[in-house]
RNA sequence: GCGCCUGUAGCUCAGGUGGAUAGAGCAUCGGCCUUCUAAGCCGGUGGCCGCUGGUUCGAGUCCAGCCAGGCGCGCCA
């Protein structure tokens, strides 16, 4: 519910032709022109008059009510001043009534939702890289959730394959391997294979085995993959990402539905056995252009499976779930991949998922390599930013217990680390500035959380009991309460932009724009010393309102607000 | 080479569906703590919005061609 509805009325009465939809509300460059713009251009197309012509008109005519001041036009926008506590009452009522849900517009009521996110290859601890599209997946789990979308989010775990097959081979000659000794163990398994023929041919040998049902091999390759997986988990779990599903890529060597997906190729003289003996799609015949990526590899010669191969009765398997929306995050190195897979499912009679591609974090000295080492470990950088945030509390909150003050660190540090991450489109290739991603000041996840933190600080040393509506008397006339009131009105539209965008980038940016407001606000007009009771009462419901809504914005992103810092 | 993504202040980034003088933060310079938390606030400096054309009353935004960076084009996953 918008608030500026109520003027909509009057511009339809004034000129009929003109839809509901069509006008928006916009704020004007500079509070002096007026409370709130509504720019013509639209209208004006519609209505075949200029824009400058149909503002002035419109001032002249539209018969707004006594909460509308003044209408004036400036070039192609008619500005409105308006009775800002009219409107300032129903924006808080909006907010208070909303609670913990204000900005959800329920747009997945009665809907299902399957996201997919993460699903890193039991191999090593998560880099910063990987953990982009944990945090990126997480958060988009989160807006659907707040947008009421039942939602599963499912990690499919890359149990097999080449590369674990020789990591079982290292860790049966290694013994009691750790999590810890994971990454150097596979890094050296690698670079054996390439050197010792012997040793590739013997993880291909296994992995067959493996995939043909033998249980002693199978019960090293879970020992292994639990092993890495249980690790990872653990270090995405500290910074707030969960997952409800772990899909084992073992369970899909043998689906029966491929072989339906082979006789709809088959149909389409898409599929055939290469000079190797290898099972091969043909994307050409399925509208594949180029022949870079034409050819897709289903099953070695030796009869086992490659990676594609399981993936689509995987993928099926989760179109089969009758999901409303199906989500995947996949690194943008997988689009080509992900594009032959959805020719092949689209031939088959599936729609594919909808990917949500994330970019590249480079680091100054160049790429991330996990073989070079120059990798920065998810784990590492947590530990340094809990590190920065405990120095910082421990000079702040001196009267708080150790325990208080490992608690806000730690919410400081996930919310600078995650803040970092997902303020930045996802398709932009970033660089990695650890002093910059671990900055407590500016546009930064703790700066939006002491903001929070001052709130919570004002309604805490408030005596009596907090308002919990507007009074009969509802004083807030000032700039800076109806800039921080007019931008806490705009969530719901900001939530319903991010939906359609499948971003939560938005978001963040949203939340700085508020603490910035509200910052404005805190240092304009004081709460408690406000003068009369009124105008403290009115403040008090401006801050409580405030912090529900930066509560909500935050909670998409994962990030928790301490009440003190 | 071909395909996709990216290019906005010295640095890191915002700028849906074209619209009011292009916005923040960091850095830098100058002011603010007897006053609800200075992880803060106010002000100054700093922009051929990669380049060149085009469409439009109007382009950072749309189109084409270049240039630069990223990613991809495997018996890897």
């Amino acid at each position: 519910m918008n608030p500026f509805d109520r003027l909509i009325a009057p511009l339809l009465e004034a000129f009929p032709g003109l839809a509901a939809e069509d006008i928006a509300f916009t704020a004007a460059p500079k509070l002096e022109l007026g409370d709130v713009a509504i720019p013509m251009f639209i209208l004006a197309k519609k209505l075949g008059t200029p824009p400058p012509k149909l503002a002035a008109d419109a001032a002249q005519r539209a018969a707004f009510g006594p909460e509308v001041r003044l209408a004036a036009a400036a070039g192609p926008y008619l500005n409105l001043k308006l009775d800002r506590a009219v409107f300032a009452r129903e924006i808080v009522e909006d907010i208070l009534g909303a609670g913990a849900g204000y900005g959800s517009n329920a747009a997945g009521r009665g809907k299902r939702a399957l996201i997919e996110h993460t699903s890193i290859n039991p191999n090593a601890s998560p880099h910063v890289g990987r953990a982009r599209c944990a945090m990126i997946g997480d958060s988009i789990s989160r807006l659907f959730r707040f947008e009421e979308y039942e939602v599963d989010v499912h990690y499919y775990v890359n149990d097999m394959g080449r590369q674990i097959g020789l990591l079982v081979l290292i860790a049966d000659e290694l013994k009691d391997l750790t999590f810890d000794q994971v990454l150097d163990a596979y890094v050296r398994a690698n670079a054996r294979a390439e050197q010792d023929p012997e040793f590739a041919a013997q993880g291909y040998a296994l992995l067959l085995k493996m995939e043909e049902g033998d249980p002693a091999a199978q019960a090293k390759f879970r020992a292994v993959t639990d092993l890495c997986l249980n690790g990872q988990l653990a270090v995405l779990a500290r910074i707030g990402a969960a997952y409800d599903v772990f899909d084992r890529e073992s369970k899909y060597v043998k689906d029966a539905r491929l072989d339906q997906v082979q006789a709809a190729l088959r149909a389409r003289d898409a599929l055939f056995v290469d000079e190797d003996q290898r099972l091969v799609v043909d994307l050409s015949k399925l509208g594949h252009a180029a022949e870079e990526g034409r050819y897709f590899v289903l099953m070695r010669a030796n009869g086992s499976s490659m990676y594609g191969y399981r993936d689509l009765a995987y993928t099926i398997d989760k179109l089969s779930s009758g999901a409303d929306v199906n989500l995947i995050a996949l690194g943008e190195d997988h689009k080509l991949y992900f594009q032959q897979l959805a020719m092949i499912l689209d031939a088959a009679g599936y729609a594919a998922p909808e990917p949500v591609y994330y970019s590249y974090i480079l680091l100054k000295e160049g790429k991330m390599s996990t073989r070079q080492g120059n990798v920065v470990l998810l784990s590492d950088f947590l530990d340094e930013a809990i590190r920065l945030a405990s120095e910082r509390v421990a000079e702040q909150c001196k009267d708080l217990s150790a325990e208080e003050q490992r608690v806000i660190a730690e919410r400081v540090a996930i919310a600078a680390v995650r803040f970092a991450v997902l303020r930045v489109g996802a398709s932009k290739n970033v660089t990695f500035d650890m002093d910059a991603a671990l900055s407590f000041e500016g546009d930064t996840g703790p700066y939006v959380q002491y903001s929070c933190a001052r709130i919570n600080s004002i309604l805490r040393k408030y005596p009596g009991a907090l308002p919990t509506a507007p009074g009969a008397a509802f004083p807030v006339e000032s700039d800076a309460e109806w800039g921080l009131l007019t931008k806490l009105a705009s969530f719901p539209d900001v939530v319903a932009s991010c939906l359609r965008q499948r971003t939560c980038a938005p978001i963040a940016v949203y939340v700085l724009d508020i603490a910035r407001a509200f910052t404005a606000f805190y240092h304009e007009c004081p709460v408690l010393t406000a003068g009369t009771p009124e105008l403290t009462q009115a403040r008090l419901l401006v801050c409580r309102v405030s912090l529900q809504t930066l509560t909500n914005a935050l909670g998409i992103l994962g990030i928790e607000a301490p009440e003190r810092m």
